[in-house]
DNA sequence: CCTATATACTTCCATATGCAAGCAATAAGG
DNA sequence: CCTTATTGCTTGCATATGGAAGTATATAGG
């Protein structure tokens, strides 16, 4: 029917659908916080300073600077983030990850690897998924602030 | 830094973000129509007598029976699909491919076909594309109506 | 310096979407 | 038959999101 890369491109959508579904199923009733704003935590985390600007957020998360603003507002209302100023540069206002968001985000990372551990149970080998993520992170190289 | 499963589930996340903003870019400006609604057409025209009630739509695009229900209608409007009662239960009522829609949709998916293949033009070899899609078939397997 | 351009962020508006509620029709069980 | 539950679809409401416009700051070029 379709061509390969078609195909792939046609699973990968669908692929992403179903994963979405699940997560936030289960991430939602465990923590409160949506996925997104999970992943938001884990960029601020990885990053030098545990902070970054809206600006490298929105590009990380693939989302637009006033998604990023409007995300960050009530993760900073939960104390997660804290605004910081740049000296250098009065444009810049970096979100920060506090003591607080650093918890959430341990836990939260250790229920999202259960989860994905689940996805693969059965039928998958530990060489197929290692293949999977391999084929997956060319398709996402270049960017900057990869997570996994 | 994250295991296997999280690393592919967190790439496939990545993967999906790009894939959707190039396609979205790409296929608008062609035909007029977002990536979702092509996808709409296309599995009407891969089922029989090219209708599906807007539950199995529903099901196959992975969105709410309310969300079908306000993409076709515009669909309807420029007469890419119709709409069909079932003679045995009239609750049914199927969206339907038009003549307009199988010229429309034998377009598009050539459009996509070309940006699917540009995707994977540069270092990318064919067995590799092939691995990828089979590996993600498995994530979306036990589903109908399954267009790659 | 002064002006023009670019950047970071926010806010307004339009659109997309899911869920709950409602309606119509069918199916199931007495 | 009649009642109840189920199913398919639509609509109202709340939320999420992108893009355009607006504000403030920084940079580049005379």
């Amino acid at each position: 029917m379709a061509t390969p890369s078609f195909s792939a491109v046609l699973r990968l959508l669908g692929a992403n659908a179903r994963l979405e579904e699940r997560f936030s199923n289960g991430l939602g009733s465990l923590h409160g916080l949506a996925l997104k704003e999970v992943l938001l935590l884990m960029h601020l985390e990885q990053a030098p300073r545990h902070r970054l600007s809206r600006i490298d957020l929105a590009k990380r998360l693939y989302v637009s600077p006033s998604t990023v603003t409007r995300m960050a507002a009530p993760l900073e209302k939960l104390r997660m983030v804290g605004r910081e100023a740049d000296p250098r540069d009065a444009r810049l206002a970096y979100v920060v990850l506090t003591e607080a968001g650093q918890e959430l985000v341990a836990n939260a990372r250790a229920s999202l690897e259960v989860m994905a551990a689940d996805i693969f149970r059965d039928r998958w080998t530990k060489p197929e998924i290692a293949s999977l993520a391999d084929l997956l992170g060319r398709l996402t190289a270049g960017q900057p602030g990869d997570l996994g």
